[in-house]
RNA sequence: GGCGCCGUAGCCAAGUGGUAAGGCAGAGGUUUGCAAAAUCUCCAUUCGUCAGUUCGAUCCUGACCGGCGCCUCCA
């Protein structure tokens, strides 16, 4: 293995050296169940959906646990806004999200640990920073003491004391009166005797954030994860309390590598759920096929923030988001191609000793060298883009009069469809049924129907073999103004809706 | 106030101290009854501005202009 990545904990990049160097333990923040996946949420996931797939292509063992936040404030408060049991609601968008993370695309992680089963190690693990003295009780709540981490502010590159307090603007002044130092975290929150909580120690509570994922990675995954991951808006404060509240629990180091990936945006601004800009995975899905989301999200490194664009009418409703559309056209280019190479008769592939050219032979190894060099997906998707043209050139070359294809090019070519699946996670539905399903979408979209079109299509075959173009090309012109393009083939004329 | 990021062709976007990947759009060709698809060729003497270091800078340094993120909701 020879991936190089960049560590936010030491701002460079670097060899990623799991502690085991054929077993990577990976630990990547998930979701807080209130809400729909939006695309910031997506590209997250695709990300490091990718991460694992590039290691155990280099032939490593991954474990890759991503937990699911069950259990928190925003939560309850969605819950109490919509008049459900908070624990059905984060059931209800935990199913919802696992549904979404499949259709982008992404491996289930090995282990998805949830807060709500993890309480007896939250507790333990908040008590056992109390016995440390790097914890304390305040009125039912249970605090992180900050100080009594001297490393605090190591990942996100800050000292304590030139923070602004209350920046944000976000500062609770209750619980701020509660804290020693204002940079002091819950770790555990009173509840009411009624309210959604779990009896502890303390008292009936509910876990603060950031210990769950302390909690549930290390259990998992061990005290010393070898890759920690989430968007950046987690480096602080979310993973600079991790590494507090972990290595002050266990006096070892949390993790030796921490990942993070950058936003998506509208306008250049973040795309958040509190600025409300966001779109949601399944407002798209509705409009493009979630590979070409998938795809997108590749099209920039993961760490370079994603610029979102769209389309509106006059009347302000979105029309389109030509990104996605593009990237549908590559996806549907891709199928294509790889259609194309399966259906070569037998009779053309020949046994030959002609090289391969190399953007076929080469191609494997080029995207393994693009994805070492701290996942450069867009590199990866350029030798793609090398790749497919070059493949179908193959294929063009022999479906000529009296063309070949060597065999030994042509099972290059799948092995290269076969590393692109294992890689980056593209090209794994069934060419037929994905091309299908991109065209009857645009025609349903354009509100045509698949018979009428056919109809007409059966009536230019007709007039074709009678020779008869004037009328072919009057229908293919009606067809064509419909957005409608015909394609005249050996085995027919089929059809698809123009880009 | 502290920490950090970004500015590359009409658009999107990689990248390197030695002369700018890839995609979209555009122009022309091959192919086709005509098309479409596929493919080929062309398409940034130039990388926000100005200085400096260097034999040489888009890439290093400094200043400036413009945009953005974080400093207890966040992927």
């Amino acid at each position: 293995m020879n991936v190089r990545l960049y560590n936010t904990l030491t701002g460079q990049k670097e060899p990623f050296e799991p502690a085991d160097p054929n077993h990577a333990r990976v630990y990547v923040c998930g979701p807080t169940v209130y809400d729909y996946a939006h695309l910031g949420h997506a590209r997250c996931y695709v990300v490091y959906d990718v991460l694992v797939r590039h290691l155990r292509s280099d032939g490593i063992k991954v474990t890759y646990v991503r937990n699911i936040t069950d259990v928190d404030d925003k939560i309850l408060k969605r819950a109490a806004e919509t008049g459900t049991e908070p624990t059905e609601l984060a059931t209800r968008f935990a199913e919802a999200y696992s549904e979404d993370m499949h259709r982008l695309g992404n491996l289930d992680p090995d282990i998805e640990p949830r807060v709500s089963t993890h309480l007896e190690d939250i507790v333990a693990l908040v008590q056992r920073l109390i016995d440390g003295g790097h914890a304390y009780l305040a009125d039912g709540d249970v605090y992180f003491s900050v100080e009594s981490f001297p490393e605090y502010g190591k990942l996100s590159h800050r000292e304590l004391g030139k923070m602004k307090v209350g920046a944000s603007d976000r500062l609770d002044d209750a619980q701020t009166a509660r804290k020693r130092h204002p940079a002091d975290f819950a770790l555990w929150k009173k509840s009411e005797d009624d309210a959604w909580g779990w009896e502890s120690p303390w008292g009936r509570g509910r876990p603060g954030w950031h210990i769950e994922c302390s909690a549930m990675s290390m259990k998992h995954l061990g005290d010393t994860l070898d890759l920690h991951g989430g968007g950046l808006d987690l480096v602080f404060p979310h993973h600079e309390n991790e590494i507090a509240q972990s290595e002050a629990a266990t006096g070892k180091p949390f993790s030796r590598c921490w990942m993070h990936n950058g936003f998506v945006e509208v306008d250049k601004e973040k795309m958040s759920k509190s600025l409300g800009n966001f779109f949601t995975a399944r407002d798209l899905f509705d409009r493009v096929e979630p590979e070409a989301i998938r795809y997108f999200m590749m099209t920039v490194h993961y760490r370079a923030p994603l610029n979102l664009d769209w389309n509106l009418d006059e009347a302000g409703n979105v029309t389109g988001f030509p990104q996605f559309e593009e990237a549908e056209r590559r996806v549907a280019y891709l199928y294509k191609t790889k259609k194309r190479l399966a259906g070569l008769p037998l009779k053309r592939v020949v046994d030959s000793d002609a090289l391969s050219p190399t953007e076929i032979a080469g191609f494997s190894e080029a995207l393994r060298e693009s994805l070492d060099d701290d996942l450069n997906m867009p590199i990866a998707l350029a030798k793609l883009a090398e790749f497919l043209k070059a493949v179908n050139e193959l294929c063009d070359e022999a479906m000529r009069k009296k063309g070949k294809a060597p065999r030994s090019s042509v099972e290059q070519a799948k092995a290269g469809f076969r590393a692109l699946e294992a890689e980056l996670g593209l090209g794994a539905e069934a060419a037929e049924l994905i091309l299908l399903r991109i065209r009857d979408r645009r025609a349903k979209a354009s509100g045509l129907e698949a018979a009428k079109i056919e109809r007409r299509i059966a009536e230019r075959t007709e007039a074709r073999k009678s020779e008869d173009f004037g009328e072919a090309d009057r229908i293919r012109g009606e067809l064509a103004a419909l957005g409608v393009e015909l394609l005249d083939g050996p085995e027919g004329t089929s059809w698809t809706m123009a880009d």
